[in-house]
DNA sequence: ACAAAAGTGTTAATTGTACACCCATGA
DNA sequence: TCATGGGTGTACAATTAACACTTTTGT
């Protein structure tokens, strides 16, 4: 450290104390207001501006063949009664990535293994209306969890929801800028898909092929040919490793190989999905 | 963020003053110091944390068939005399992307044109010494410019660096977590050539696809079959267009055909590096 | 005429796609 | 033994990679 920039005068008693971002809590009331009277002059030009930092996660999952999302119920304004991401304030001795985690296990009781990677910062100046907020968000992906999280708090509730059914008439009404933050990370995870072994992510291990292949099928909406698609895993070293052992047969069919991920984090060549 | 919750009621005049991790304004004076000091204790757990948001900005160019990076030299401590990424504090009511413009503006000179997206973020709690600093980075693409940028100011200089010497002996002091940064930077580059026609941006218009294959042998580091880069790139509809003219012959050889760039927005399929 | 760089043509190897067919299990 | 899903084989199409060859310029 140095005594190169000063940092500001201002004693630690005199910073915002106030409320979380992720405020369900009753005493929630609303100081908020006026935000614009908070924002810096001119004299902020050549300093830290009063900006505060959260971070929300995308967190998405496989549920009975959807690619679905993780949302919480608001229960004060603005968007109240509307959905949004978990998130919340990083702290100030904290890492953006173990914030990550930790709005997860906190806010919806998600255990936080699984594949956490940084998606994109939102910082538009009027995307929260009460002041300015500067949101890293995060991906998320993981199997599918038994217990539907957060459906018996009597706190806000949290559910997942068909990204199908996002932008339709029956979907949620998203808080601030989630919809499009949402959106970000349901394309960065489909096109990820195409160049890493990510898809592995979704599955439970030990897993078979066709759960796997069935990750591609919900994320890209379309079928895949299982000889191919096969012969494709296989060939892309450390994508998946054999277990060595056959699952449980389960009403007709041959009992299928079981797999674990493998070491590899990048696909040559890729898996790419007909697009265009 | 996006979540609720009523951002403090501190003052704006309470938060931090510090300058920016890229500092390198004349104005910078030595105010203070203690930055942990500031930290906050348990009383911030449910509200916004003092936290410093500043952009930095990784502006790669081609210069003489090299992939260079713009850096600025430090004049104060820490980093003394090391080089950084030029960049600043974001202004309260500024977007993101029009604060890394105005980065590169104010900062080195260069104009604000080109390609210009958000990179990653990056918030270590100890990548800066002196304040908690959340800096989001961003990744420019300009064609080679006439002037090497600040190299006639009488404050900090700016000046390109080839991105091969980073690592080694005879190559720049990267102040903070800048060399990773830069890193991040350059894969990025590298790795969207491979799916998008951004090769285009590094390219003054019109160009020819000679200029444009150097760019991938620059960034790449191998050189491409020329026969076979042109079928792909003109089989690749909304790539470049022509321009119905020719370049001025030079020192032998037949002149080539000219183009700009089209409006594609990705590449498929891709023009993969052969790697691995 | 020669060198150099742009551009065209052609072929072999590789990879992707489609689909027929066999295997193992439950009913 | 039939239905169902897992797994293998194979032929064809599409793409890539390598390189010979032609065109157009300067010297």
């Amino acid at each position: 450290m140095s005594n190169d920039a000063p940092l500001g005068g201002g004693p630690a008693d005199s910073v915002p104390t106030d409320r979380a971002p992720t405020d369900r809590a009753p005493t929630d009331r609303a100081r908020a207001g006026r935000a614009h009277a908070r924002r810096a002059p001119d004299t902020f030009v050549n300093g830290p501006s009063p900006i505060a930092v959260t971070v929300d996660v995308v967190l998405l999952t496989l549920r009975s063949g959807q690619l679905c999302v993780l949302v919480t119920q608001r229960d004060s304004p603005p968007f109240q009664d509307g959905w949004a991401l978990p998130g919340g304030f990083v702290r100030v001795d904290e890492d953006l990535d173990a914030s990550a985690r930790r709005q997860l296990t906190e806010g919806t009781g998600v255990a936080a293994s699984g594949h956490l990677e940084q998606l994109r910062t939102y910082g538009r100046p009027d995307r929260d209306p009460r002041a300015r907020v500067v949101s890293v968000a995060y991906l998320a992906l993981l199997p599918n969890l038994p217990p539907p999280p957060g459906t018996d708090r009597d706190g806000p509730t949290a559910r997942w929801w068909p990204v199908e059914d996002l932008g339709s008439a029956d979907g949620p009404v998203l808080a601030f800028d989630h919809p499009t933050i949402v959106a970000d990370g349901v394309e960065r995870a489909r096109s990820k898909l195409e160049y890493t072994p990510l898809a592995a992510a979704f599955c439970e291990e030990p897993f078979t092929l066709a759960e796997l292949r069935r990750v591609y099928e919900a994320a890209w909406g379309a079928p895949l040919d299982p000889p191919n698609f096969r012969r494709k895993v296989l060939s892309t070293p450390g994508f998946v490793v054999p277990v060595g052992a056959r699952a449980a047969p389960r009403g007709g069919g041959r009992p299928a190989e079981l797999y674990r991920r493998g070491s590899a984090t990048a696909l040559h060549p890729p898996l790419l999905r007909r697009s265009v």
